[in-house]
RNA sequence: GGACAGGUGGGUGAGUGGUUAAAGCCAACAGACUGUAAAUCUGUCCCUCCUUGCGAGGUACGAAGGUUCGAAUCCUUCCCUGUCCA
């Protein structure tokens, strides 16, 4: 296998990285493995607590997906033993351990999901349960004996959790020193995650070094922001864009950020180089480009990474008709009328909204009706009876719209 | 083991016997505004029913009992969490 030049690779790879610990020592091993005609070995860890991945791990997903270009070896590491830990990152209370069944679940989730940006073949799927389930209590207490307590205590979430008096469990400690044995049992070259990794990761480096092995390489990307543009992207949070999301879905949820974060997603989620957007920048802020051009092109980028260019259009095309335009959608559901809706009087509308999910609960549409949000074939209905009804009912609440045949 | 403090709606958090279905804030939903957004403003924000009314009923404040005309609020037991002492 050939490589290419150590300095064009170190170029390729610094770009984007929030960290890198230490830089010389990537060099000497990227020349070592190439003349040693060896791929890097190159780790991310993944907890199986999200099921779903969302453009946050992408980031990540993305410049592991870098390594590869150059030739070397992704190791998609599921942590399936330390989510019964549960990751302390970041947490001010202590995550709920997962099951063995939820944890096989969500693996497979990613193993399905990933592959969307790395290719397959230069990737490692592992689960460190396979080294740390026949762990025996006297491997435990070796490995705990390398490290001191008051290090681990250091760390940012505890240090903090302990000030404030929130539980912080024994088990919780053994995260990073696990994290830092699967380096050693899959003799890490470089191991990646976000900059709130930064711990876990040195950590590694240390207990590498005590089973005498080189100290791995630490590379960091920046977290992502969500939709919010203030909390980082997470599924719990709710400011996420999932990659499995429907096109037109993920299109309005890219369309929804601000145009700040517009430019940070355009450095961290596309591969356009940092000059480029940086023009973009200066030509919106002279007016010399329209920056909603600007967002739609960001949100037809992302749609094409994760379905097709094909699916991009149809997103963009179904943004303008329904958000700007505030068209019915060419894709409404069709859906028969609900016989709880019926009554000698007439359609009982709060009953139908109900039935066809269009409001939450009965109690719920009958406010959305008495808000003047429901329109109907056009025309806002305040009453909770409609009569005279016939044929197709196009009905609209806010930007939910269905067709109610009557018939 | 002992002594204190606490567990409230999706989240935070007020409420210590009666207009409390439970303040405020956040999130969410709808409306206005707008270049998509953001921001801002307005309204809504447990469920069911109808005669759609500042209507009627049902659920709800860790769990189970109890006191009372009436309890998130008082009592008992249990479960869970924190602090201090040992």
């Amino acid at each position: 296998m050939a490589f290419a030049p150590v300095e064009e690779q170190l170029t390729y790879l610094k770009k984007g990285l929030a960290e890198l610990i230490r830089e010389e020592e990537l060099r000497e091993r990227l020349t070592a493995a190439a003349k040693e005609n060896r791929p890097l070995r190159v780790k991310a860890g993944f907890d199986p607590t999200a099921p779903d991945l969302h453009l946050g791990h992408t980031v990540l997903l993305r410049k592991m997906k870098h390594f590869q270009d150059l030739g070397h070896t992704v190791i998609f590491l599921i942590g399936d033993m330390t989510g019964l830990i549960g990751d302390p990152t970041g947490r001010n209370i202590t995550r709920p351990p997962m099951t063995r069944a939820e944890i096989n679940k969500n693996a497979q989730t990613y193993k399905e999901q990933v592959f969307k940006i790395l290719h397959p073949e230069k990737t490692e799927i592992r689960f460190n349960s396979e080294w740390l389930e026949p762990l025996t209590f006297e491997n435990v207490i070796r490995l705990c004996s390398k490290y001191t307590l008051a290090r681990l205590l250091e760390r940012d979430d505890f240090s903090k959790r302990y000030k404030a008096g929130t539980p912080i469990f024994t088990h919780e400690i053994l995260y990073s020193l696990s994290q830092a044995f699967d380096s050693v049992m899959l003799a890490c070259d470089v191991e990646m995650g976000g900059t709130d990794q930064t711990f876990n990761l040195l950590v590694g480096r240390e207990i590498q070094k005590d089973y005498g092995q080189p100290s791995q390489i630490v590379a960091t990307v920046p977290i992502l922001e969500g939709l919010d543009g203030i909390e980082k992207m997470s599924k719990s949070k709710g400011n996420y864009i999932g990659i499995t999301e429907p096109p037109k879905v993920m299109f309005r949820k890219v369309m929804q950020i601000s145009d700040e974060l517009m430019y940070r997603y355009y450095e961290l989620l596309t591969d356009l180089p940092l000059g480029t957007i940086e023009r973009m920048r200066s030509d919106i802020a002279a007016g010399a480009k329209d920056a909603m051009d600007a967002k739609m092109e960001l949100g037809r980028r992302i749609v094409a990474d994760f379905h097709s260019q094909s699916d991009a259009d149809g997103a963009l095309e179904a943004f303008d008709r329904e958000v700007r335009r505030g068209l019915e959608p060419s894709d409404t559901e069709t859906v028969g009328l609900p016989a709880l809706a019926i009554t000698e009087k007439g359609i009982r509308v709060d009953k139908l909204l109900a039935t066809v999910r269009l409001a939450d609960s009965v109690t719920d549409a009958t406010r959305k009706i008495k808000a003047g949000a429901v329109e109907i074939n056009g025309n806002i209905h305040k009453d909770l009876l409609l009569t005279g009804a016939d044929g197709v009912l196009v009905i609209r609440v806010g930007k939910k719209w269905r067709r109610v045949n009557t018939r």
